[in-house]
DNA sequence: AACTATTTATAAGA
DNA sequence: TTCTTATAAATAGTT
C-alpha cells in the first residue's frame, strides 16, 4: 500500500519505523473501530511499541478488564491462576475445615445424626459428657474467680453460620 | 473496500455479518502481524463475536498474559487487583467462621471457659443438654433403624483442626 | 501534516 | 467456504 511494495521485515530507519508505527496504528484501530459497528464484535488491542509505550483500544461499551474476563471464559484459559492458584487452594482447604466443624457442632446439638451408628452416636454422647462435666466443673469455681468481660466470648447463635 | 461505499453501521442479515466478521478479522489479525514485524512491536488482540466466539492475535515471542502485564506496568493499571480483594474479602469471611465455630467447639469441649461468665455457663450447659436429650433419644431409636454407612460422618478427631 | 501513486483490503457475486 | 473482481481504503514515499 503505497508507492512500491513493502518488504515484510523490520524497518531499519527509527524515523521511517516510528512513522510507519503511528500510521498503521491508527489503521489497525480504525479497522477494530469498523469491525466493532459492523459486526457488532468487542475487540480489544494492546500494543507495546518498541519504545516501550503503550497504546490501547477497546470497544465501546465495554471495558478491558471485562473483555478479557469474557475471553478467558470463553476459551477457558486462566491468566491470573499463577496468581490466584495458592490463594484458590487455601480458600479450599478452610472452607473444608469449615464445613467438618459445622457438620460437629450440628451433631453436638442433636442434628445430622442419621447418618451415625449406634457406637458412634455413644462415643459422641461420651465426648458431650466429658465437656460437660468440664463446665461444670468451672461452674462451681466461678463464683470465686473474676470474670472477663464477655464481649470477647462466642456464646452467640451460631446456628445462622451452620 | 468492495463494491459501493458501507455504511457504517451493523450490518442486520446475519450470514453477511458474519462473512464479513470473518474476513475483517482475518484483515485485522494480518494487520496486526505486519505492524509486529515492521515496527518491532507486540500486539495482543482479542475479539469476542456477537456469537459468542472469542479470537485473539498475540505477537509471536510474547503471551497475552506477558503482555497483559508489560501494558499494565506501563500505564499504571492493575486489571486484577478487584479479583483479588474479592477473594481476599471472601477469605478473610471464611476464617472468621472458622474461629467462631473452632471456639464454639472448644467450649463445648470444656476449653476457652475463663472469659465466660456464670450465666454464659449456664447458658452453654443447657445447650449441651439440649443437644444431648436429642442424641440419646436417638440412641433408643437406633436399634430399629437401618445405619447408614458411617464412611461420610464427621465424628472424627477434630482437634487437630481446632 | 498533506499529498498522491500504488498497493492492499474487501463487498458482492459466482 | 473459496475464488473472482470491481471498487474503496490504506499507506509509503514525497513535499
Amino acid at each position: 500500500m503505497g508507492r512500491g511494495k513493502m518488504e515484510m521485515k523490520r524497518i531499519e530507519n527509527a524515523t521511517n519505523r516510528q512513522v510507519t508505527f503511528s500510521k498503521r496504528r491508527n489503521g489497525l484501530f480504525k479497522k477494530a473501530r469498523e469491525l466493532t459497528i459492523l459486526c457488532d464484535a468487542k475487540v480489544s488491542i494492546l500494543i507495546c511499541s518498541s519504545t516501550a509505550k503503550a497504546h490501547e483500544y477497546i470497544s465501546p461499551s465495554t471495558t478491558t478488564k471485562q473483555l478479557l474476563d469474557l475471553y478467558q471464559k470463553t476459551l477457558r484459559v486462566d491468566l491470573w491462576s499463577s496468581h490466584y492458584e495458592k490463594m484458590l487452594e487455601n480458600l479450599g482447604a478452610v472452607e473444608q475445615v469449615n464445613r467438618i466443624l459445622k457438620k460437629q457442632i450440628r451433631q453436638r446439638m442433636g442434628e445430622s445424626l442419621n447418618d451415625l451408628t449406634l457406637e458412634e452416636l455413644t462415643g459422641l454422647e461420651q465426648d458431650i459428657l466429658d465437656g460437660l462435666k468440664i463446665i461444670r466443673e468451672c461452674k462451681v469455681i466461678k463464683p470465686y474467680t473474676l470474670c472477663a468481660s464477655s464481649s470477647t466470648t462466642v456464646i452467640v447463635n451460631v446456628s445462622n453460620l451452620l
